[in-house]
RNA sequence: CGCGGAGUGGAGCAGUUGGUAGCUCGUCGGGCUCAUAACCCGAAGGCCGUAGGUUCAAGUCCUGCCUCCGCAA
């Protein structure tokens, strides 16, 4: 790669992205030697309990490095579209960028727009390929890259990697993998693009699937559900929003929330215990009865606390010990 | 100034109307067991987030500050 650097100094980029998984492909690009002058990414977020303007992932990193970045809630405006021409790049890459790009915006490079989605298209177009490839307990993804479409994720497809998920997997350390295999892919995508070797390939519209936004209704477990697919809920929505459970506060008599972290499926049965009902605990998990299955809780956080192994939040609680209790 | 919870021995929690601290674990030592995450006996370990105030006396009341976190965005 290191006797492309002199070639790669003279084709340039604009790299559109936001959160942590486009981090990493903006830094490979850069390892390796492409000219990037400019990025785009979505404007501060107000974040936290103080509402502290908070910039994307990919700005940080950015800055650091010394590129360019102009932060727009929508990268069509024609301003956005002049400062991208003033650079004139060969190609436009983007990775978790948020916004829908128009026509014009995509031919501000000859070469188009490519696409760095997390998931073997036309499966799981959308906004969380990998969270809910893991909610739908799959054991393999991937990346694809594509040209950016007018359709959400539907571009025509240049290069596609598989990836397993493994049992221990959550969407964190998922998608920590998928953002270096996509990276990888990224950069031999290129190489091939600039090289004429590659022939796009269209998306076959019938199986296209779709994941669609995470919204607090999937996040709250469902005890009748079985055991296996609560703990892929939970694997899936962790570290990003957690699942979460509810159960009352004897003391206040009012209902509170308990995220869940960190489960496995216990290999023991539920008995004639109710979904949701704590059945026992052992020395660092709590195992709740399920529609089906046993699901042993091993990390927890209760409102106001910080995330803490399950048995020793139990042990603690001697007054719900005593109330014999049930997650609702 | 968006709403709210919390800071007590290594962990998780109690601590009543103010009188120098307790529980479930863990740790260490010993015992019982073929054995054990089981059981029994014993021990170590806490300036109760921090600064100041009220009081004869404060973990327990008042004020400021620091830190952590839940909800909402």
């Amino acid at each position: 790669m290191t006797e492309n650097l002199t070639e790669n100094q003279n084709f340039t980029i604009v790299y559109l992205g936001s959160p942590d998984f486009a981090v990493k492909p903006l830094l490979a690009l850069l390892d390796a030697g492409y000219n990037v002058p400019l990025v785009i990414t979505q404007p501060d977020r107000p974040k936290g309990r103080k509402r502290q303007l908070t910039p994307t992932a990919v700005k940080q990193v950015a800055e650091e490095k010394g590129i360019k970045v102009l932060a727009t809630p929508n990268a069509n405006k024609p301003e956005i579209i002049e400062e991208i021409k003033t650079v004139q790049p060969d190609l436009l890459v983007v990775a978790a960028f948020g916004q829908l790009m128009g026509e014009e915006l995509v031919h501000t490079a000859p070469m188009g727009a490519i696409n760095i989605h997390g998931s073997i298209l036309p499966k799981y177009r959308g906004a969380s390929p990998i969270q809910q490839a893991i909610i739908d307990g799959e054991t393999e993804t991937g990346i694809t890259i594509m040209y950016i479409a007018p359709r959400l994720d539907a571009g025509d497809m240049l290069a596609k990697a598989t990836c397993e998920i493994k049992p221990q997997d959550n969407t964190g350390t998922l998608r920590e993998r998928l953002s270096e295999i996509g990276s990888d892919l990224l950069l031999k995508t290129i190489t091939r693009m600039r090289a004429g070797d590659i022939i796009p390939e269209v998306q076959d519209e019938a199986a296209a699937t779709y994941a669609g936004k995470i919204t607090i209704a999937t996040e709250q477990i469902d005890w009748q559900k079985p055991a296996a697919e609560l703990h892929n809920l939970v694997r899936g929505l962790t570290p990003d929003t957690s699942a979460y459970t509810c159960y009352v506060e004897p003391a206040k008599d009012e209902q509170q929330r308990l995220k869940i972290w960190q489960t496995e499926v216990a290999d023991t049965e539920a008995g004639n215990a109710a979904p949701g009902e704590v059945i026992k605990a052992d020395s660092n998990s709590l195992m709740v009865a399920t529609g089906q299955g046993v699901l042993k809780l091993i990390t927890v956080q209760p409102a106001g606390k910080n995330q803490m192994n399950a048995a020793a939040w139990w042990r603690g609680r001697r007054d719900l010990q005593a109330a014999k209790l049930i997650f609702e």
